[in-house]
RNA sequence: CGGGGCGUAGUGUAACGGCUAACAUGCUUGAUUUGGGAUCAAGUGACUCCGGGUUCGAAUCCCGGCGCCCCGACCA
C-alpha cells in the first residue's frame, strides 16, 4: 500500500483523555479511532492488525479440530430464559433492546446459550461427537466502568469457542489439546515468554478453569506465578484450601497481569436445560459435556502494543504486523522515486505486504513517523543508498542498520510473504 | 454503583471575575531545505461541552445536565 493513500494521521501526543499506553500508542500512530468510552473503531492499519491475530487463532483452532462458524449478535430472549441468565439480577452487563413489536433481544456478551441450542439441532447420535466449533465476533458488555483503552471496552472482539464431548475423558483431552494451541497463540504473538497458565475458579463442574494471564504493571488482575514451572494461580482462589493442599504456595509471588485467554469446562450446565443430548452406543440418551475457550482479540492486540513498544512507538511482531517492510523514498529525485518504485512493486511480485512512503516529507519525519508505526522492517531508497547500489535495511526491533543489495533484500524478505 | 479529577482552535497547554481568549503543534501558501518530526515568512483555525443563575462585566463563581479519565466495587 502506497502510504499517500494511507488517510490516517500520526500525532506527536496523545489526547488528553488517553491515559493507557495501548491506546495512547494506538491513537497516536492511527490504528485507532476513539469512538466513545470504552468503544474503539478500527483504522486501515488496526483492521490489518486485528485481522492478523484473528488469523493466527483461527489457524490454531482449526488445527485442533475447530470448525468455524458465525452466531448472532442480536440475541433471542428466551433461550437466555431457559438457563436464567436472561434477567438483570442475574447478568447485569446486557445491553437490550427491543424490537418495533415491544419484543425484548439482546446484544450477545457471550455465546453459550445460542450455540448450544444451534448445536442440539444438529446432533443426535454418538458418531455426531465431539464438535469443536468457534466464531470470532463482535461481544457487547455493558460495563460498568469501561477502562485501560482497548483492553476492558463495552464492544470488542472475541474468539470463543465450544467444545462438545460424549465423555468427561473425551473433554479433558480436548480441554488439554486447546491449551496447548492456546499458548502457541500467544508465543507466535509475541507475548508467550509473559503468559502464564493460571488457575482460577472452576464453578460446579470442575475444580478450577485456567486463564491465560499476560504479565504487565497495567494489569488488572493479581496472579500468583511460578517462574520454573511457567504456572500460575489466580489471587481469587489462593486462599481455598484445596489450593493450599495442590501448591506450595510459598514458590509463587504476585504478579499483576492481564487476562488474555479462559478455559473452562462446562459440564452438563448448559446441555441439560436446552435439551442437548445424543444417543449412545447402547440407545441411551446422554447429555454432552461441553467445555468454553475465549480470547479477546481486541484485548491481546493491546497488550502485544502495550508490551512490545519502546518510548517512540509501537513494535509489531512480524506474525502480526499491519505491513512486513515499511519502504521508505527519501528526496523528491527522479532516480530514487523510480528505484523506490521497482522496489516496491518487486516486493509485492513476491507476496511481501509492504507501506511504501511514497509521500515529499523531511527525512526526520518520515523516519519518526516509521519509529512510531512499528513496522518491523525498515527499508530505505534514497540518494545515498543508490549511489553504492544497495538499500538501507533496519530491524525496528533492534535497531539494527545494514546495506542489502537488492535482489538479496528482496531475497530475505520473501521468507516473511 | 460509591469516591476523586477534568471539559478552552484538529491535538497539547495558557489566560487575577475586566483589553480583540494566548502559545506550541497541525493545516494552507511561498521560499530555502532533504538521513531523525528542518528553517523562515504570510495565512487558517474557538458560540471556552450544553442549559440556567450571580454580576456593570463570566473561560473563570454558583446550580443542573452531558461527556471523559482515575481509584474502588463488579468482571464465564
Amino acid at each position: 500500500m502506497r502510504q499517500s493513500k494511507l488517510f490516517t494521521k500520526t500525532q506527536k501526543e496523545a489526547p488528553k483523555d488517553e491515559v493507557s499506553k495501548n491506546a495512547q500508542l494506538l491513537i497516536r500512530a492511527g490504528y485507532i479511532h476513539k469512538e466513545m468510552a470504552g468503544v474503539y473503531a478500527l483504522l486501515p492499519l488496526g483492521v490489518r492488525v486485528m485481522n492478523n491475530i484473528a488469523n493466527v487463532v483461527r489457524n490454531e483452532m482449526n488445527g485442533v479440530g475447530g470448525v468455524e462458524v458465525s452466531l448472532t449478535a442480536l440475541q433471542d430472549k428466551s433461550v437466555w430464559e431457559k438457563t436464567d441468565r436472561w434477567r438483570d439480577e442475574a447478568i447485569d452487563i446486557w445491553f437490550k433492546s427491543k424490537l418495533k413489536n415491544g419484543t425484548e433481544v439482546g446484544l450477545g456478551f457471550t455465546h453459550e446459550e445460542p450455540f448450544t441450542e444451534m448445536i442440539a439441532e444438529q446432533v443426535n447420535s454418538y458418531r455426531d461427537l465431539p464438535i469443536l466449533a468457534y466464531q470470532i465476533q463482535t461481544k457487547f458488555r455493558n460495563e460498568l466502568r469501561a477502562k485501560s483503552g482497548i483492553m476492558r471496552g463495552r464492544e470488542f472482539l472475541m474468539k470463543d469457542l465450544y467444545s462438545f464431548s460424549r465423555t468427561q475423558k473425551e473433554h479433558e483431552e480436548i480441554y488439554a489439546k486447546i491449551a496447548e494451541a492456546y499458548q502457541r497463540i500467544f508465543d507466535t504473538v509475541g507475548v508467550g515468554d509473559k503468559t502464564y497458565y493460571t488457575y482460577a475458579s472452576g464453578g460446579s463442574f470442575s475444580k478450577f478453569s485456567h486463564e491465560f494471564q499476560t504479565l504487565t504493571e497495567s494489569g488488572e488482575d493479581t496472579i500468583y506465578v511460578h517462574e520454573e514451572e511457567k504456572i500460575a494461580v489466580n489471587e481469587e482462589i489462593i486462599n481455598e484450601p484445596s489450593v493450599r493442599n495442590q501448591f506450595n504456595l510459598e514458590d509463587f509471588i504476585p504478579q499483576k497481569a492481564v487476562e488474555v485467554g479462559n478455559i473452562f469446562s462446562l459440564g452438563t450446565k448448559f446441555s441439560e436445560p436446552l435439551n442437548l443430548t445424543y444417543t449412545d452406543e447402547s440407545g441411551n440418551s446422554q447429555p454432552v459435556i461441553m467445555g468454553s475457550y475465549g480470547i479477546g482479540i481486541g484485548r491481546l492486540m493491546g497488550i502485544v502494543a502495550e508490551l512490545l513498544s519502546d518510548d517512540v512507538g509501537l513494535i509489531w511482531p512480524i506474525t502480526i504486523a499491519p505491513f512486513k517492510v515499511h519502504l521508505v523514498q527519501l528526496g523528491d529525485d527522479d532516480s530514487v522515486k523510480s528505484e523506490a518504485e521497482s522496489l516496491y512493486q518487486a516486493l509485492v511480485a513476491s507476496g511481501v505486504t509492504v507501506l511504501y512512503d511514497d509521500r515529499s516529507l523531511s527525512a526526520g519525519e518520515k523516519f519518526a513517523e516509521s519509529d512510531l508505526l512499528g513496522i518491523p522492517f525498515r527499508v530505505v531508497v534514497s540518494k545515498k543508498t543508490l549511489a553504492d547500489a544497495v538499500c538501507e535495511l533496519k530491524d525496528r526491533k533492534t535497531g539494527s542498520v545494514s546495506r542489502i543489495e537488492k535482489d538479496a533484500l528482496i531475497k530475505e524478505m520473501k521468507k516473511y510473504a
